[in-house]
DNA sequence: GTCAATTTAATTGTACGCAATTAATATGAA
DNA sequence: TTCATATTAATTGCGTACAATTAAATTGAC
């Protein structure tokens, strides 16, 4: 029996998760002055594009769901810098919107994508590739409709 | 001030961080009938190409560190997959060891690859690319001899 | 040989990540 | 209108991840 196929070498997914880590764990020098950590970075992110989103869209956006987002928003409210408020029209739904403090913190943040550029050893084609293949994945969805 | 280095879409470690979760959360259903989580599932793998390795060298191949390992791998071992042994020669070395079962399991897990292949709607192209590019990454190091 | 420095695992503490469930609210077909 | 269904967030439980610390053993410079 050949077991080639279980060789750590041989998979697609090993170092696609591997990769995503140690990138991930790049960020947190950049992020702790900021006193956020990757995902509540991601979140202030989508955020700062969209302010006074649901919980919902939030997750969809960073395809995330409420077990992860509910107690990661209730911390950047204790920090100040986000308000999470029922709707009044439908109280299924609370939206995050950002504070005084949220918006500021962009000014902070706008410098962490070049520092992480700078300290990620990638070529500039390949990121590209990367980058293209990525988000076409995404955009399609991953998954092919078996089941 | 522009803003835009701040927006989801142009970064390339979001969709990394996105793709990765998402294709880890595809291994479910396949490894959920052998009883292993996706970390599990790799650190058997290094361990059907290499058994007997240390605690150290296995992290080293899996990018975990002990924190992760040690209580995974007593989840393994009251699993009855692996035995952890302490080395005579060198007290602070713990051997990993596949039991019998250990190896069985094997024989389940072959199937998971190709599984998965099935489910996961990607280009041979792109696959072909983002397998050259990603390892890349992790061969020569992530990291810019910066510090 | 001795002890400071290093190595190795384990532990601790914090923060995800997600499946499954719960609870509250809203919707819509009869 | 009414009640079964659907939607939305929150909760629960389990399993990572990883930084920082601890503890035990080993090594090596002197």
């Amino acid at each position: 029996m050949n077991y080639d196929a279980l060789k750590l070498k041989n998979q697609l997914c090993f170092p696609l998760y591997a990769v995503s880590k140690e990138v991930t764990r790049l960020y947190k020098p950049f992020l702790d002055p900021l006193g956020l950590t990757y995902t509540q970075y991601i979140t202030m992110m989508a955020l700062w594009e969209t302010d006074g989103i649901n919980v919902k869209s939030l997750g969809e956006r960073l395809f995330l769901d409420s077990g992860t987002l509910t107690p990661l928003l209730k911390k950047l409210e204790a920090q100040g810098l986000v308000k999470r408020t029922r709707s009044k029209d439908n109280e299924r739904n609370v939206f995050i919107t950002l504070t005084e403090a949220g918006w500021q913190l962009r000014e902070s943040a706008i410098k962490v994508p070049e520092q992480l550029i700078k300290c990620l050893k990638i070529e500039a084609d390949d990121a590209q590739v990367l980058y293209r293949i990525l988000n076409k994945l995404l955009d399609q969805g991953i998954q092919t409709e078996v089941k």
